[in-house]
DNA sequence: AATGAATGAGCTTTCATTCAT
DNA sequence: CATGAATGAAAGCTCATTCAT
């Protein structure tokens, strides 16, 4: 079922799928109807593995709100890490104008995003965040950064003739982008 | 020639770009070849236009690090506004295995990089950025940042029930963008 | 599938090969492939039915070489009115210079002359055939001779008036190549 | 122009033959109309040239007519070894269902024919051939012997792993024709 | 006279989907 | 429940032929 996240929609086949699988592909008409009813599912299922994500944030009301920003994207990359699928097949969607699964996109994504502006507005509060922060964009611009390298990475690679696959490489990626949300580029006075 | 853009490689028809450039589809594969050479000349004409924006940066040695940074990331927003297919074809050809413009697009995005990058090493060098910033992995950032803003721009649309496309909307984003990146989300001493 | 026979494989619809089978055209290319596989399968079943002939040649080494020779014209002749379809496919396939289905043809026919060879080796050695005769070139006259009468079987109802598809004819035709092949053309003295 | 020899008239290409001529595609439709009369010319343009064989054979009376047989069987075969798209355009012409050169070819073959049948017919009388030979299906038997090695040699080079186009090999192909035509295979009691 | 550009019909091939068992 | 075989629509691509200059 990750032809999907593979080839997107357009390019991902039925015959594929049901071979990869291992059953037959009348089976896959009987369970999801069709083609979208099978993205779909397969989209759903994707979507939800980063529910554990945000049932894990903003727990802690004495956690400082730079901590447990950290904490989220820290926990968000090593999702990503684990499920290379979750990156590619939100951005096939994102991209798409058909679509097609974009009540599921809104609605895993609110799920996901909602802990973290709680911790943001929190923040702002307690004047541990810049007062002008909007606490809806900056989680769309963590998963911005992150889903844009992680699926630019073979690209990157190329760019910088890296290997950016290693532990090591990896954790400088993570490193600097933690470090540019919470601090940006300048200089401390 | 935008079907590419709107729906991707495997997405477009030929038959649909024919007629859309009201030119005879036999002609498209006297000019083209076939379909791939159709997709890498797009591809290539789109990516191109983007080098304007690496002439104009980095020219002035007297301008802060601090204004060309934000220089280059409100032309780069804006050209992306007049050149609604340029985000979703670099997006398209990034996420895409099969790797057809991969040489185009690593050619034209080293070009755009580059001036932006002789900034930053400037920028380090004076004290007037970070230390520890890597000068590579922020123009990476920043295209993520915008490429992403773009491309999911209906799909915020959607999940902060707002009208991105209005002026005043796309200001408040672009001026969140910059400030995130030069100063990050923490609170000044 | 005939339509190879017909009109050879540049002259070939698969689109008519799927209609006079009776089949749709895409199980064909589930079952050959592409067009390709598809021609070299008729071919090949084309081409095995004249194992029979061979199957049947130089048996019973008793019988005189002049015997055997002559059974051996006569029946590819009879087999040749039974499978029109053998001639036409084997003269496209050696006429073709993109020898497709050059590993078949070659293997058939081998296999199709050998038993021939053994006879005619055998008469030269008990001194039924010239000694000079070459016991190779032989095989091939015999299918030059046959295979040209057969497939130029219209052009000579043209060329001579006459109508070559009635039994009386065709055992003229064949009484004239078995004579010419055993004695040529001269008198006796 | 000899596309149509190389792969007959289903597998010649317009565009293919106007380029190996240095010409432009449209005037080969100025001067012939279609595809089928340029077929046409080219194909009356290489049968004719097999006319100078014909106002040479059957000239001196004297001659036996074994000898003029001979000669006719030698010249004709150089003739092809000199003219390599003669035998090809006959041979699928001869195999198309079209019928398009039809007119042209049982013309040019009857002339060619004509003064050999003169010669076999004198020879009969004169009991220098054979009393039952019929003088029409002998031409016809050498031209399926002739063509028949000539278009087939590619593929009896592979049957016998030998190099036909060496001289000596063509010379005892050809000796082997003559003799068998004349004398078939059997021992001269 | 001569040519590069253009065209519509038709070719091989592929796809999502359904039928028969 | 499960499967191999079947199908119509449409995709990419090619061809002989013609237009405009």
């Amino acid at each position: 079922g990750d032809a999907f996240s593979a080839r997107g929609y357009d390019g991902a086949r039925v015959d594929e799928i049901a071979d990869q699988a291992g059953v037959n592909k009348r089976m896959i008409y009987a369970y999801f109807g069709d083609k979208d009813g099978l993205y779909l599912a397969v989209l759903d299922t994707h979507l939800a593995q980063a529910s554990a994500l945000a049932r894990v944030t903003g727990l802690d009301p004495a956690a400082s709100a730079r901590a447990e920003v950290e904490t989220f994207v820290r926990r968000f990359f090593e999702f990503m890490d684990a499920h290379p699928d979750f990156a590619r097949l939100l951005s096939w969607e994102a991209l798409s104008k058909e679509r097609r699964g974009r009540k599921i996109l809104v609605a895993r994504v609110h799920a996901l995003f909602e802990p973290l502006v709680t911790v943001l507005r929190r923040g702002i509060e307690r004047g541990e965040l810049r007062r002008d922060l909007d606490p809806d964009m900056f989680p769309a611009s963590v998963t911005a950064l992150l889903v844009g390298f992680e699926n630019h990475r073979s690209f990157l690679e190329t760019l910088w003739g890296a290997d950016l696959s290693e532990p090591a490489a990896r954790a400088r990626v993570l490193g600097f982008i933690v470090h540019l949300l919470l601090d940006g580029i300048g200089a401390r006075p």
